[in-house]
DNA sequence: ACCTTTGCACTGACTGGTCAGTCTAAAAAC
DNA sequence: GTTTTTAGACTGACCAGTCAGTGCAAAGGT
């Protein structure tokens, strides 16, 4: 391969990083064991040390994969959109994306906040490049008169992402028999300031 | 009644709460010893034992303290308000709360969607009874027609408090420089849909 | 006044278990 | 023949929970 991986090794990674996400999400980065990871992957326990330098590693690569994800659905989303629909589009865009990968979001809003974490620098940097498309998005209503021009854009965008990913996990956890468009209607309703629609 | 020996018993207790509070907001449950706990509370490690069963006991009767502040000052907030200022009542009374005990509302937004571990029982019960009180001043405002007659109560009391966590952690860790105010008016924005202030 | 007892609150060394990370020799995959 | 994975024993650090013992203040006895 180019990269000098072979597809092989690529599949146990995914493999490990989908049986990570899982038991982190549920129990938190802490309570995982590399046992568990490594049972759940179903590989050796070496397997997880030929792939991933530490545990703390592993989660570091786990975190940007995920958003990294996130963030390119963000860009897909919005592109060519004028400001007022691209609001709305981010909105559909990270409501879709949790659907799909609603483990990696209950794991990115129990891990958020923390502070005093070894990886949460990485966290950090990796949610600011997400709030960054948003933020992008936003500022460019601003510029076109869209969006009120008094909205600060750095508090907006990062309270979007918040509010996405809360009512989103919240609706995944306490109530997963309610329909999707439900959802989507009422945090639609709750950005309307923001988004216009 | 308040015996010298109580007392001073009842100021150990809350040490230990405080040093807990701050320790597991920060750094998670799992990941906080029972000897950290003990050494910020400046108590020894048997001292904890002398007054919890457990160190999921503490953090139990840590959730229950917490929450119960949290309720009884939702309770004071909406008394006697009629629906339209009732909402933005609530929401003031929450970001007051997470204000002058973020360390709590920090370790509530990282715990609280968590499956599989076993104070999330407890966690969920607390969770339902504040939502309740939300839940009582949306239903009311329904019933008198303030609010959309269609609104979903459970899931528009959810996303309220949900949001109100979201937005003001984010505020705390991300963004402390910024006056309470602006967070405020943001998240009044946010929520006007039902607050119709 | 002066011991003596009682029991509460707390102490900290210790125990048994758990877990991240290492290592090896051999097999499987490519 | 090189890369990747296996199985699992092992190590050392760490950690929840225990327990015999200390200090002390109030009660009771003399």
């Amino acid at each position: 391969m180019t990269d000098g991986r072979s597809r092989r090794r690529e599949d146990t990674r995914q493999r490990l990083f989908e049986a990570a996400v899982e038991l982190i999400a549920e129990q938190g980065f802490s309570a995982t064991t590399v046992d568990d990871i490594a049972a759940r992957a179903g590989v050796a326990k070496g397997t997880v040390y030929y792939n991933f330098e530490s545990k703390t590693v592993l989660f570091e690569e786990l975190l940007r994969h995920g958003i990294g994800l996130l963030t390119a659905e963000f860009r897909a989303a919005v592109a060519g959109l004028p400001p007022r629909e691209a609001v709305a589009a981010l909105v559909r865009a990270e409501l879709e994306y949790i659907r799909r990968y609603r483990a990696f979001a209950q794991l990115l809003l129990s891990e958020m906040w923390r502070t005093n974490r070894e990886w949460q620098q990485t966290l950090r940097l990796l949610r600011g490049e997400a709030i960054e498309v948003i933020a992008e998005t936003v500022r460019a209503g601003v510029r076109s008169g869209d969006l009120p021009a008094d909205l600060d854009v750095r508090t907006a965008s990062s309270a979007l992402f918040g509010v996405g990913l809360v009512v989103a996990v919240d609706w995944l956890v306490f109530q997963p028999e309610r329909p999707i468009e439900d959802v989507q209607e009422a945090l639609l309703g709750i950005v309307r300031r923001v988004a216009q629609t």
